[in-house]
DNA sequence: CGCGAGTTTGAGTTCATTCAATTGCGGTGG
DNA sequence: CCACCGCAATTGAATGAACTCAAACTCGCG
C-alpha cells in the first residue's frame, strides 16, 4: 500500500511557503493509497504522522461515550490534518476515514517535522499562523452554530465552496454521503434535506452531489447578515480544519 | 493608569515554562489597570498587545451585522487572550470587554514577543501547544453544542471550575452576569435560569453568583456521557481561550 | 424486474427561544 | 426607616426550529 513518494511538491501553504521544509522532509514521507471505509487514524491513538491529503475525501469524527458522532472536519485536495503530530506524545483527538472509492495521502513522521520545526523560525512561525487559522475556523463555527439557522450554515458551506468568486452563477459537485455532510454542518440528514429546498428561494437548485447556485449574491444576503466573519469568510478554510 | 510592571513572574505556562521569556519581556510589559465596561480590545483593531490577566474578569465577544453577540471567551486570573498579536498585522477577533469593577492586565506588545519566538525554539514550542489547545478547546464546545443539552453544557462548565477535584461537595463563585454567562454557554438567561434548576435535581444549588456542588460524581454522571473528552476534561481551560 | 442503500417526505415531539409578566434586590430619596 | 425605583433574574405560556420515527420514494445494480 506504500509506494515512494512523489518529486513534486504538494500544494499547500506550509510547502509552499517553506521549500526547505519539503527537501529535508520528502526522504521520509510514505505517500499511501487508501480506499473506501478505510480508517486512517483512530481517535485516541498516539499522534505519529502528519496527513496531506492529496487527493480524496477524509472525514475526521469523534465518538462519544453514549454512541453519538460528530464530525469536526471533511478534508480534501490540499488540507492537512493530524496536527496532533506536532507536539511530544500527543494523540489523535478525532479519527480520520476515507468516504471517496480511493484516497491518496502523504504521511510525514511526526518526529521527522518536529525535528525540523525546532530548526526553522521560518516555519515555525508559519505552523503558528497554521494552528492559528485552525482556532479561528472553530470559533467562527461555534459562533455560526448559535446564531445561524441550519439554512444559513448549509449556505454558508455552499459559499466556501465557491471560494473567491463573488457574484453570478456557479455549479459545484459535493461527493459525500448526504448523512456525513449533515453531521458536518450540525444537523441531522433529513433537516439538511428540508434545508437544500429552503435555499431553492434563494437559488440553489440541488440534484444528487450537484448543486447549482444562480445568484451567489443573493445567497450572501441571505447567510451573511448572521456572521461576524462577512466579507473575510471566503478566506476560510472549508475542511473545518 | 499605566504604572510600572510587577517583577514577580506572572503564574501562566508560558512565563513558568519559558523564564526567559519573561526576564526579556518584562521590560517592555505594561501593567494596566481597568475598570467595569472599560474596553480593552476591539474586533477588528490591530492587534498590538498580547494580554494576561492578572485580577478580575474580562469577556471576548464578537457581534454579527444583524446584532447577535456571541461571547467567544470569559478571562480570569492567568488567562492569556489577544493570541493575535502573536503574528503581524493581525487583528483581533473578538472585543474584550472588563465585567469586574476592577481589573488588573499586562499588556505584552506584540512585537517584543514576536522577536522573541523568533529567537528561542523552545518558547516556539510551548506557543505551539498553547495555540493548539485553543483549537482543542473550540473543537471540543462545537462538539458539545452538538450532542449536549443545555443542562448538561452548564453542568460540564461547573466540572471544569471544580478542577481537578473528582468527588465530594464543592462551593464556586461566579461573579458574572447571568445573560453573559448564558452567552458563553450558547443559551439565552431565561433558559439558564431554568437550567439551573434542572441541575437542582443532581445536587446543585445555585444562590446568587454562588453555587453549591453537593456530589461531583453525580452531577459527572449527568454530564459526562455525552462527551467525547470524558475523563480528561479537567485538563481543559475554563475561559474558552 | 426487484432489491437495497441512500434520500426525501410526513407527522408528532422535544428542547430551547420569544415575549410578557413577576419577583427579588441594592440603591436612593423622602 | 421605609417606600419606591430600576435592573437583573426568574417564571409562565406560546411559538418555533430541529429532532425522531416511520413511511415513501429514487436510483444504481445484479
Amino acid at each position: 500500500m506504500t509506494i515512494s513518494a512523489k518529486t513534486v511538491t504538494p500544494h499547500h501553504l506550509l510547502f509552499s511557503e517553506n521549500p526547505s521544509l519539503w527537501q529535508a522532509v520528502s526522504k521520509e514521507v510514505r505517500q499511501k493509497i487508501y480506499h473506501y471505509h478505510d480508517r486512517v487514524t483512530s481517535h485516541g491513538d498516539a499522534a505519529s504522522n502528519l496527513w496531506l491529503v492529496l487527493s480524496g475525501w477524509i472525514k475526521l469524527s469523534r465518538q462519544t461515550p453514549d454512541g453519538k458522532e460528530t464530525v469536526v472536519g471533511l478534508c480534501t485536495d490540499g488540507d492537512i490534518f493530524g496536527e496532533a503530530a506536532l507536539f511530544p506524545n500527543a494523540s489523535y483527538p478525532y479519527s480520520g476515514e476515507v468516504l471517496s472509492h480511493e484516497a491518496e495521502l502523504l504521511a510525514i513522521p511526526s518526529a521527522c517535522i518536529r525535528e525540523h520545526i525546532k530548526q526553522d523560525a521560518l516555519l515555525s512561525s508559519n505552523i503558528m499562523a497554521f494552528l492559528h487559522a485552525h482556532t479561528s475556523q472553530a470559533q467562527l463555527k461555534l459562533e455560526q452554530m448559535n446564531t445561524m439557522t441550519a439554512a444559513q450554515r448549509l449556505g454558508c458551506f455552499l459559499l466556501k465552496l465557491c471560494q473567491n468568486q463573488s457574484d453570478g452563477a456557479k455549479t459545484l459537485r459535493i461527493p459525500v454521503e448526504k448523512n456525513i455532510l449533515a453531521a458536518f454542518l450540525g444537523m441531522k440528514p433529513e433537516t439538511l434535506s428540508r434545508t437544500q429546498q429552503q435555499l431553492r428561494e434563494v437559488g440553489v437548485e440541488v440534484s444528487g452531489d450537484k448543486i447549482h447556485i444562480t445568484h451567489i449574491e443573493r445567497l450572501q444576503e441571505f447567510v451573511c447578515g448572521s456572521c461576524s466573519a462577512s466579507g473575510s469568510c471566503s478566506a476560510e478554510a472549508v475542511s473545518g480544519i
